[in-house]
DNA sequence: CATGGGATTGACT
DNA sequence: GTCAATCCCATGC
């Protein structure tokens, strides 16, 4: 498999997000193939990068190719690959993940601790990375992975196999966010159970 | 320096 | 369907 450089990112942030549906995310000894993404970009309010360069958003502004890993509601970790030429803000979110790769050290990051009832109680698989904050915790990605290269790693994103078809997408708007809300910038493959809700 | 608000999830009614 | 958990950081005095 052949790990994703900067030039598959540096170019328009809707083309990139499209296209990494089917590419695989790696870390720690897990992967999985990625089913759905969401675009932002630094022209429409719903991007962090909004309101301009700030500490938080620099890595946003850096060079394509990098992972953009930022805390949700205090508790989740949220994975995106930074895009368009660096100067550009834009970075496309990983929403979920087919597992294929480490399912057993999946299922333990995801086992809540200190709660014994919990384990074995997983309906199934798919409840382990259908989600953004899930497929994190499943892959014990981190915000001190913030700024990587996803070519070289510890996280890192690989081209979908070239001998398979391009899958068939479906798209809709974003999901838990409060400004921009009617842009359609959310891909998803179509049909695929591990997509976290609401399904397209 | 104090405050407020999330690109979510899981538990519960 | 509702709701709390929990922390980083942007913003404003």
């Amino acid at each position: 498999m052949r790990a994703l450089g900067p030039e598959f990112y540096a170019r328009p942030v809707l083309e990139v997000a499209r296209e990494l549906i089917g590419c695989t995310v790696e870390h720690d000894g897990a992967a999985g193939v990625i089913v759905e993404t969401e675009a932002y970009h630094e022209s429409e309010p719903a991007c962090h990068a909004f309101s301009g360069l700030t500490p938080r958003t620099s890595t946003l502004f850096g060079p394509p190719g990098r992972a953009y890993v930022y805390r949700s509601y205090g508790i989740h970790a949220m994975l995106n690959a930074v895009c368009e030429p660096a100067g550009v803000a834009a970075a496309v979110l990983i929403r979920a993940l087919e597992p294929t790769v480490g399912l057993a050290a999946m299922r333990a990051r995801r086992r809540r601790v200190g709660d014994p009832a919990s384990d074995g109680r997983r309906s199934s698989d798919v409840d382990l990375c259908s989600g953004p904050g899930k497929l994190t915790q499943a892959l014990g990605i981190s915000l001190r992975d913030n700024g990587g290269d996803l070519r070289v790693g510890p996280v890192r994103i690989f081209a979908r196999p070239a001998d398979r078809p391009a899958p068939e997408l479906a798209l809709g708007t974003r999901i838990g966010i409060t400004k921009a809300v009617e842009l359609s910038w959310r891909f998803c493959l179509a049909g695929n159970p591990n997509v976290s809700r609401p399904r397209l």
